[in-house]
DNA sequence: AACCATATGTCAAGCGGTTAATATATGTGT
DNA sequence: ACACATATATTAACCGCTTGACATATGGTT
């Protein structure tokens, strides 16, 4: 690969000059410059970022961590994410923990040694302290890790409310929460708490499955939805914690000769694509992922320029009602 | 952050001896390691990635450009590419291209720009000449883009024979096949010929749509299989180019009253997730996804070793049956 | 006493850039 | 004639790390 020197010499004029036309500054003819970016083209010439980067201790690379990036909602998070981060010029390393410990962990470390300007996380596992030594310009995405770190989320408590709220609404007289973990995942309790709120003040029968699936492994879903419906054959309602999980359910309740919506209605949470690909449309609460990425990649980039940024940031839900309730 | 020097200082040393420690070279006392990797773990310490590819001229970073990671075909892909890149100690730099050639070319020259040791393309629009310009180590990915590039692809062909087969078996008497760009891309076109070879051997009367999409506008698909039945109402047999389209397409069934599989049989192609969570489920004919992304990533490390690799690694397809067929 | 493996040190150059300091030459307005 | 803006060059330091060359010291073999 050419060099800055090689440009220098084939222009005949030192690599400073080079430089300084390549980062445009001093005073510098239309000449010089043309004759410069001339011999760039024909020796097909691009700087070394990372000679750049070592200078400049700036790398424009964002880390992000993400559980799975073959997940839908990330999947839909990592599109935007990497849309606004092009954007401001930052390049994307990615990251799928899968929500592994060790994994996580590492490439912490490896985000960090490779000098990246910041770091969005949609997936934790480690403690707030391991964080914190990062040192390093971070924001939380879709998980709220400590008191001091910013974060972007959903507005999940509003989604439990909207949720136990329609199906109540539709008629539902027992209805089923299939949630996330509610000690890990300090948003799967808010939203948990909406919908307990809900339903308590209505008066609404209610069960609540906490699924301690620590992970993705959807096809034990089916399992604990034949044995919600065993042990409560009235459900006539169900809140699932996402459109995936949402999507199992329906596949469930067809095995069941349950008919959706007659017999049973189903709310999902997330408003991926996914919703629109299923049959029976999939009624859900919409979580605006690309204002949610948008705001990420907003708040990590103003902390890496140095300027203050709240802490919470909490964007609202919609119900998006199709034909599951 | 912390140095090497800082590293040294602390332990007493020189930094050409911590230098030595990092990189295990020479003779080392079991006594100095310790104290070099205590001063590091007290410092926080983590070589700086950026200076050391400086110097190796190797990065450990794997450039990946896809369409769109939000596609759950991609973001399957891309979950095994970063699987199998980790496990052999590389990064992944994330190229989203949205099918955009001024964002490809663009990208493309970032990474190159970045130092990547190689790039694996599951995208492109541009022309060959600009891929042989890149001078990188390259491996394409569900793409055929020239004769000297090596990649890495289901048997589409097969996939096509295989879905035509089995909508035959199934008694259909008139079979759409909706394909993709079949210009562009070549791979759409040997899934085509699979098909075609084998409707017209077998006299089944046919159609193809050429979805001259170059994209993912998934909410057309309605429209134009609206109009497929509209023009040919006594088709009973569909193969979709992928699951996504064959939701659509299943979605649209319904929308017209046509029952699946009784009136309509569906087959998809890619064997994606999705599949399963749509009802009834997808019959489809299944790419070894993880098998892809692993030899996409070993390719790709075999050429940055300096070894020669096959130009053409076809990997065999599936049949999936579920309840569309 | 000579030799060698072991263990550590210093020095300096290099990776590919950026930048500050300083020098020099030309044209131009006053 | 002087000041000043414009245009370019040279030199050297620096970013953080690696490496080769070379020096030195210790302990064990032969």
């Amino acid at each position: 690969m050419a060099t800055i020197k090689d440009v220098a010499e084939r222009v005949g004029v030192s690599v400073t000059t080079v430089s300084r036309v390549l980062n445009n500054r001093g005073y510098l003819s239309e000449n010089l410059k043309r004759r410069v970016y001339e011999a760039m083209r024909e020796l097909n010439y691009q700087p070394n970022e990372l000679a750049r980067s070592l200078f400049r201790k700036k790398s424009n690379i964002i880390g992000l961590i993400i559980p799975d990036i073959s997940h839908p909602f990330f999947g839909e998070i990592a599109r935007y994410v990497e849309y606004y981060a092009y954007k401001n010029k930052y390049k994307i390393l990615l990251c799928n923990s899968q929500l592994n410990r060790s994994k996580e962990q590492e490439y912490l470390n490896m985000l960090k040694a490779s000098q990246v300007d910041g770091i969005i996380m949609g997936s934790h596992t480690l403690d707030t302290k391991e964080f914190t030594k990062i040192d390093l310009p971070l924001v939380t995405l879709d998980r709220q890790l400590s008191e001091s770190i910013p974060y972007v989320s959903a507005d999940h408590y509003k989604g439990g409310v909207l949720a136990a709220k329609l199906l109540i609404r539709k008629g539902c007289r027992k209805i089923a929460h299939i949630s996330g973990n509610l000690k890990l995942h300090l948003l799967a309790k808010t939203r948990y708490d909406g919908f307990m709120d809900t339903v308590i003040r209505e008066k609404i029968p209610h069960v609540v499955v906490e699924t301690d699936l620590n992970g993705f492994k959807y096809d034990q879903y089916g399992k604990i939805v034949e044995n919600l419906f065993r042990d409560h054959p009235d459900i006539d309602g169900v809140f699932a914690s996402s459109d995936v999980i949402a999507a199992q359910v329906l596949k469930e309740c067809r095995r069941l000769g349950k008919e959706v919506p007659k017999d049973v209605k189903v709310v999902g949470f997330d408003g991926i694509k996914l919703g629109e690909y299923i049959t029976p449309g999939l009624t859900t609460i919409r979580q605006p992922i690309k204002e949610i990425a948008k705001t990420s990649v907003q708040l990590l980039i103003d902390q890496i320029n140095g300027k203050e940024v709240q802490r919470e940031n909490i964007l609202p839900v919609k119900l998006v009602e199709k034909e599951t309730t």
